[in-house]
DNA sequence: TCAAAAGTGTTGGGCTTACACCCATGG
DNA sequence: CCATGGGTGTAAGCCCAACACTTTTGA
């Protein structure tokens, strides 16, 4: 969520990110807390400035967050009911916020602005957790990763949008070879597997499921990784190209 | 293309509907061509009024031209471009219609107001073509069914939001069951399958065609359609619910 | 009785699934 | 040499494509 200034944005009109990432058997959501009294989430949201494509604002709404680009990102629903609105969450928040609201510089005109109706884009992300340092913006008292499974109540329909792009995740998976994306550069077989087990919550067969990926066609088989324990070393991978 | 005259619409967003109906073996889209001097086809669009779901501006955009409601209607796609505007063609038809523009009614702000950039969310609906009247609106001098391969040039990018639109028709037919929508509500094993062959440009075998519909398990078998050939009559079958 | 078109059966190949076995690794 | 976990092979079953055959219809 971001306060809109003097920015010359599309009005009524916003982008929601829903930023995937992926560790230790965990698929999870990057998701900013305001800084604001309260507890209030909000995914990493933004509007589109007049000369801008709408790809390209999601793209500067995810580099804001998290310092990534050239990763997949891609739109996958727009949420546009009558009633989709900042008006509730943002008069429960300057409620709790009388005080200091000055200081955090919102005007009345940026509040006739940002509570209209909005329609929003919804795209998903998937980036390589290793490579993010969130970074908070001005708006943020903190950005965390948080299981999917396990998100804060977030403003609005934010939840609900999270629900849907993971539903897109699981549909484009093997169709757009994206999973590769949410890992490192190099992996191993198992870590692909865990990553599918955690996306699809259930259990794939360890030969097959290796057939299936290598069959994909799309992998360099580099040297092993030797991790010291006692047994064989798995080979590592790389996504070709 | 609707003149947003004094209506409470958000501001540069849009609606565009590719409206698919189907007839002797061609798969078609409706357009309508507008009522000015110059040849400017455009996809049935509209805005969305502040009080009114995206989905519900779609039913009314559809409804407007077509009379038809609670038919299969999605959206599929956003289009927007930094430089997706109406100004080209606006000027080009404001050019070819200097005379009679007075009597057209439109005026300065009208026309700023539709030659922002524009966000446009795409639809598409599929519809019984038999029942349906094409309907002229104020702008409209004409509206027809076109062959999808055989689309006079529209307006903007109208043409490749029909491509688009086609290509998500492809991906959803099965998992959907949405084919039947394009069909009246009886209708023969023939007539599924050459619909098909139409959508996908492409023949395919009649025995297993047969097998994997009716394997859908989402059809009744109805009486036999006699037509006065001399041979075998066919089934007619219905979608069961 | 015949041609045309609809309905149904059957076979083979490819892909997925389940089970089994072998191999590398470090203790 | 053993436990552990990774890599690979094989057979059964399912799905789909191709071919074949039978049935119905009106001339």
């Amino acid at each position: 969520m971001d306060f809109p200034g003097e920015q010359n944005y599309i009005e009524q009109l916003s982008i929601d990110c829903v930023i995937f990432g992926y560790h230790q058997k965990q698929l999870k959501v990057l998701v900013p807390k305001l800084n604001f009294n309260g507890d209030f989430y909000a995914l990493p949201s933004g509007f589109v400035i007049q000369d801008e494509d709408i790809d390209a604002a999601a793209d500067r709404i995810l580099r804001g967050r998290t310092g990534i680009q050239d990763t997949y990102i891609d739109q996958f629903h727009v949420f546009g009911k009558a009633g989709r609105s900042n008006e509730t969450f943002l008069d429960k928040l300057l409620e709790l916020n009388k005080d200091t609201l000055g200081e955090k510089g919102m005007n009345k005109k940026q509040y006739d602005w940002i509570t209209k109706r909005f329609v929003s884009i919804g795209y998903y992300a998937l980036v390589d957790i290793n490579k993010v340092i969130p970074k908070k913006i001005a708006i943020d008292a903190s950005i965390d990763w948080y299981d999917v499974r396990e998100l804060p109540p977030m403003i609005m329909d934010h939840n609900e949008i999270v629900a849907k792009a993971l539903d897109h995740l699981r549909i484009n998976i093997d169709d757009k070879l994206i999973a590769f994306k949410l890992l490192s550069e190099t992996f191993t077989m198992k870590e692909i597997q865990e990553l599918y087990e955690t996306v699809f919550n259930k259990p794939f067969a360890r030969n097959n499921f290796q057939k299936k990926i290598l069959d994909l066609n799309v992998l360099d088989r580099l040297e092993k990784k030797f991790t010291g324990a006692a047994n064989k070393a798995p080979f590592l991978y790389r996504l070709r190209g």
